[in-house]
DNA sequence: CGGCCTCGCAGTAATGCGAGGCCGGTGCCTTACT
C-alpha cells in the first residue's frame, strides 16, 4: 500500500510546491492515509508539521478542500503561510469578516476547476447557503484543525462542533483529516466518534517534550501563592506565560508585574479585539517578558523561546494542562513549567464542569420539535422560547446524543414519539454522565498536582504512553535524586504488568461502571476511563474478587 | 464551591462586621447603528 511512487510524489510536492526540503516523521505516512482515502486522526505537538500534512494531501488529492478551524485569526494565519509557498494552490476563507467582493470571489475559486484550500468556521456549514453551495462543488478532502475543539466545545460552548459529522456525511463522506497536538485516548475517540470517522488510520508523534521541566508547589494561602508565582515571573531566563482561571486575575497579576518593572500584558476573551491583537503582535516580536492570560490565550501564537509557563491556577483537565504547557520550548530549548495551586481552586474547575440543561428548556425544545413539520435550528427554537441560542444548541446536541433527534444539514428533528417527561429524563441522565466524565478529568489534574511520583510519567501515561518510572527533570524526580540512594530500582510496575497481563490502553470489564480502558497502570492501582463515568482509580485487588476482568482487545 | 461586593446595622463618627446575593471561561455569528 505504501507505494514508494506515492511517497516520492510526497516528497516531491512538499519540495517543488511548497520548497520543504524534507518531510517530518508521521508526515510522509498521514500523507498516504489521507491521499489513498482514509480517514486519519494527526496527533502532532505544534512544530512538527501538522499543516503540511493537509497542505500536501490537498495539493495531491485536488479540488476542494474544506478547513474547518476554529478562529479567525488561525485561518489567516494559515491562509497567509499557503499564499507565501512557491506554488501552492490559492487559500480562500468564507466568515462573517471576509467582504461581499472576497466572497465572490473564493466561490469562483471554490466552485473553478484548480485545487484550493477553503478554511471556514464550523459555524458556517450551519449557514444552508454555504453549505448547499460546498456540496455542489468538488470537495475531496475534509480537515479539521485544532481537532480536541470537538471534544472540549461540541458538547455545549460551540455546538456547531457536534454538528460537522453530519454535514461531512452530507458531503458524501470524503476522507476526513483531524489534527490536533494533544489528545488523550478519550478525547481521541470522542474525536473520531463526533466527526463519523471510520476506521481511522492513527499517526501520533512526540507526545513526550522533555526539554520542558515540570514542577508543582501547593499553597495554602492565596498570598502565599501570588508571592510565589510573582517570585517565578521574576525568575524567569525569558518570555513567560502566566495562567490564571480568571479575567479579573489577569489585571491583578499583569500591574502587579508591570510595578514591578516588567513589560507585562494581560489578556483575556472579553478584550476589545484590537488590544488582543497589539498583545499578541507585541509578544510574538518579543516586545514583552510577560502574558498574564486566561485559556484565550494560545491557539495560533506561534513564539519558539518561551522559557516559562506557569500556572497560578489548575486547568479543568490534563488536555489542557499539556496544551498549555506545551507552548514553552518550541525551539528545543530547556524550559520550565510549574503549577501553584490551593486545594481550593479545584472548586472554580467544578463550577465550570456543573451546569445542566433546565427541564424547562428541555421539554420545551421537545415539543416544539414534535411538532414541526421540519427540521429547526437552534437559533428559530431560541427567538421563539426567549432562551438563549446556545442554551437551545445545548439542548439540540443532547437530544441527539440520546438518539431521540436526528440531525441533518437543515437542522434537528425528532425520531421518536417520546413523551417530553421522557425527553428530560434522557437529557438528565446524559448530563450526568457528562457532568461525571468532566469532574474526573478535574480528578486527574488533581491526581497530577498531588502525586508522589514522576509529573512526566503521570503526564504521559493519561496520554496513553508507556514511560520509564523516572524522568529525571521534573520535581519529583528532582527530590528523589537528593533523596538517600534507593535500595533497588527495578521496575516493578513493569513486572506487575506482566502478572496479570494489564498494559496502558487494556481493556477491561467492570461490574459496575462498564467498559473501560487502562490509562495508568501503578503497583497496586490502575486509573480506568469509562465512558458513562469518567476517570476511576481502582485497586488491582478488584481482579482478584471479581469484580473487574481483563477484557477483549478493542 | 469560594471570593467579593453590597447592604444593613450599630449608634455618635468614622468604621467594622456578618448575612446574603451574585459571579466566575473558551468564539463563532447577526444586525442595527454611528
Amino acid at each position: 500500500m505504501n507505494a514508494p511512487a506515492t511517497l516520492e510524489q510526497s516528497a516531491r510536492t512538499a519540495r517543488e510546491v511548497f520548497g520543504w526540503d524534507d518531510l517530518l516523521p508521521g508526515q510522509a505516512e498521514a500523507i498516504d492515509a489521507v491521499v489513498s482515502g482514509r480517514d486519519t486522526l494527526v496527533v502532532f505537538p505544534t512544530g512538527a508539521g501538522k499543516s503540511a500534512v493537509y497542505q500536501i494531501a490537498g495539493c495531491e488529492l485536488g479540488g476542494v478542500t474544506v478547513v474547518i478551524s476554529p478562529l479567525l485569526a488561525l485561518q489567516r494565519d494559515q491562509i497567509d503561510s499557503i499564499d507565501r509557498a512557491p506554488d501552492a494552490p490559492a487559500a480562500v476563507a468564507l466568515n462573517s469578516r471576509t467582504s461581499a467582493s472576497a466572497k465572490r470571489a473564493a466561490w469562483a475559486a471554490i466552485e473553478g476547476d484548480d485545487a484550493v484550500y477553503a478554511f471556514l468556521a464550523p459555524e458556517q456549514l450551519a449557514n444552508s447557503e454555504v453549505f448547499d453551495r460546498l456540496a455542489r462543488a468538488d470537495v475531496r478532502l475534509v480537515v479539521i484543525d485544532e481537532a480536541h475543539c470537538v471534544s472540549a466545545w461540541g458538547h455545549d460552548f460551540r455546538p456547531d462542533y457536534a454538528r460537522i459529522g453530519d454535514a461531512v456525511e452530507a458531503l458524501g463522506h470524503p476522507p476526513v483529516l483531524a489534527l490536533t497536538a494533544t489528545a488523550s485516548a478519550p478525547v481521541r475517540d470522542d474525536i473520531v466518534s463526533s466527526l463519523g470517522m471510520r476506521d481511522p488510520h492513527l499517526e501520533v508523534r512526540g507526545m513526550d517534550r522533555p526539554e520542558i521541566h515540570m514542577a508543582v508547589r501547593r499553597h495554602e494561602h492565596d498570598d502565599d501563592k501570588r508571592r510565589a508565582v510573582i517570585a517565578d515571573v521574576q525568575d524567569a531566563d525569558g518570555p513567560t506565560l502566566v495562567y490564571v482561571a480568571t479575567r479579573k486575575e489577569t489585571d491583578a497579576y499583569a500591574d502587579e508585574l508591570a510595578d514591578l518593572g516588567l513589560r507585562a500584558a494581560p489578556y483575556h476573551g472579553a478584550m476589545a479585539q484590537k488590544r488582543r491583537d497589539e498583545v499578541h503582535a507585541a509578544w510574538s516580536a518579543g516586545d514583552l517578558d510577560v502574558v498574564v492570560a486566561t485559556s484565550a490565550f494560545g491557539m495560533g501564537v506561534d513564539k519558539s523561546d518561551v522559557r516559562l509557563v506557569v500556572h497560578a491556577d489548575v486547568t479543568e483537565s490534563l488536555d489542557s494542562y499539556a496544551q498549555e504547557i506545551g507552548r514553552a520550548a518550541r525551539d528545543g530549548r530547556p524550559a520550565r513549567a510549574i503549577l501553584h495551586y490551593r486545594a481550593e481552586d479545584f472548586s472554580l474547575r467544578s463550577f465550570f464542569a456543573g451546569g445542566h440543561s433546565k427541564r424547562a428548556d428541555v421539554a420545551g425544545v421537545w415539543d416544539e420539535l414534535r411538532r414541526a413539520e421540519k427540521p429547526m435550528r437552534a437559533k428559530d427554537i431560541a427567538a421563539s422560547s426567549g432562551r438563549s441560542v446556545r442554551a437551545i444548541g445545548r439542548v439540540l446536541n443532547q437530544l441527539v446524543a440520546c438518539e431521540l433527534a436526528e440531525s441533518g444539514p437543515d437542522g434537528v428533528s425528532a425520531r421518536t414519539k417520546a413523551s417530553a417527561g421522557d425527553a428530560v429524563a434522557a437529557v438528565r441522565d446524559r448530563d450526568e454522565a457528562e457532568e461525571r466524565v468532566r469532574a474526573s478529568r478535574i480528578e486527574i489534574m488533581r491526581g497530577y498536582a498531588e502525586t508522589s511520583h514522576c509529573r512526566r510519567r503521570a503526564l504521559l501515561e493519561y496520554f496513553g504512553v508507556e514511560t520509564p518510572t523516572h524522568c529525571g527533570s521534573c520535581d519529583r524526580c528532582d527530590a528523589d535524586a537528593t533523596a538517600p540512594a534507593p535500595v533497588e530500582t527495578t521496575a516493578p510496575d513493569a513486572a506487575a504488568a506482566d502478572a496479570d497481563g494489564i498494559r496502558i490502553d487494556s481493556v477491561v470489564q467492570h461490574g459496575e461502571f462498564g467498559t473501560g480502558t487502562v490509562m495508568g497502570v501503578e503497583e497496586d492501582r490502575l486509573t480506568v476511563f469509562f465512558p458513562e463515568h469518567g476517570y476511576k482509580v481502582l485497586v488491582r485487588a478488584a481482579f482478584e474478587t471479581g469484580v473487574l476482568e481483563l477484557g477483549e482487545a478493542a
